[in-house]
DNA sequence: ATTATCTATAGATCTATAGATAATGC
DNA sequence: ATTATCTATAGATCTATAGATAATGC
């Protein structure tokens, strides 16, 4: 018994997230994960007991960890075009600048995954924070008064944060190739968050 | 001996593609495509000796049969843009229209797996097909002429192609998912189609 | 004799667990 | 006594191959 519970426990769910985020899911591997942490893999089984639960338990808590940080951006009164332009930035800036796989991991492992996809719409559909429940009956007087599509509080949320994951990780991808040139490559990621702020929005118009 | 050669090796081809197309190259198992078929799982590695290989082979296959759709769109004499429209409703009747699963596959299986994006750029660069030849000059001269930037001739069809599966692909899923209203979706598709035009030639632009 | 097919199984890999061991706390 | 850790291994699954068998063609 060399280290304590907290320690261990913090080494694998790092392990594991660097090899869930690099690999995916599916080829990420129990043994690898406890080589990154340099733990007995029987150890990962001790702390979550099987490798679906490892996972679960890093998107749960890294969603919750985020909640925050949205809360600010969906504080304000200001119009609701302010608003999403302030929580995808907030993406931004603690999402996607975290690393440019990112986007990848958002769209194979999260929306093309209905279990993870329902399991975090829950997180942000049950969270107990203020502003972002103050927000859900802000989102519901304006689809009651005209101004937005019918569209529920959590979709409307991860709407926002996950829609240009999918547009963003092809350019990232060919971004690493090295197949296009770098100039290209920017200039389409910056071209598509402009356009895709209007997409966002046309489609909400009702 | 049952069946002649022909039909069980395009039996087994056409099991493993839709097994791929499904499940994506790590979840699509030889036993699963083996029942799919209706033939000893020992028969898939007789004819392609292996997974990768049986793979591969779908790839190249299917890109060959593509070659000569693309070709029509790009034997024109017309502006640049409208050779760039062409191609991608050739891609949209003859990739995308095949499966709603398709724009998925592209970006997970090709996109992002340089082995096989690689694979699929040799197919177009080394094809003898004369369209496609007499296009790549063409593409030469206009970036020559400085009328757009600097770009390798199959990776410009390649980008042309692709462009679409990265952003089309979450509302494909979202769709699926059953969250979003699906006006909201295909209001999404419709108008991601117009906007990607838009940054495709000024991503182009030199 | 060659080709296509099947059955059986080797060999690799991966998740999960059993059981022993050592450190800590009471 | 409880908790954290390790080693060893069971059990499942998957790819690949060996070897037997049957049909076809010469």
């Amino acid at each position: 018994m060399k280290n304590n519970e907290q320690n261990t426990e913090q080494i694998i769910l790092e392990a594991a997230e660097a090899e869930f985020l690099e690999k995916g899911y599916s080829n990420a591997k129990m043994l690898s994960i406890a080589r990154r942490a340099g733990v007995a893999h029987s150890m990962l089984h001790y702390y979550f007991r099987s490798k679906e639960n490892l996972f679960k338990s890093i998107l749960q808590r890294k969603t919750q960890e985020l909640l925050p940080m949205f809360d600010e951006a969906l504080a304000s009164n200001c119009p609701i075009r302010e608003i999403i332009q302030k929580v995808r930035e907030a993406r931004d800036r603690y999402v996607f600048a975290k690393s440019p796989r990112m986007p990848y991991f958002l769209l194979t492992e999260i929306l093309a995954k209905p279990e993870n996809r329902e399991m975090l719409i829950e997180v942000f559909d049950k969270s107990p924070m203020v502003q972002l429940q103050r927000f859900r009956e802000r989102l519901n007087q304006e689809i009651a008064q005209g101004n937005l599509r019918e569209i529920g509080f959590a979709d409307f949320i991860f709407l926002l944060i996950t829609f240009d994951a999918s547009s963003l990780s092809a350019i990232l991808l060919a971004k690493e190739s090295g197949r296009l040139p770098e100039e290209v490559c920017d200039k389409l990621m910056e071209t598509y968050r402009e356009h895709n702020m209007q997409i966002i929005l046309d489609a909400l118009r009702p």
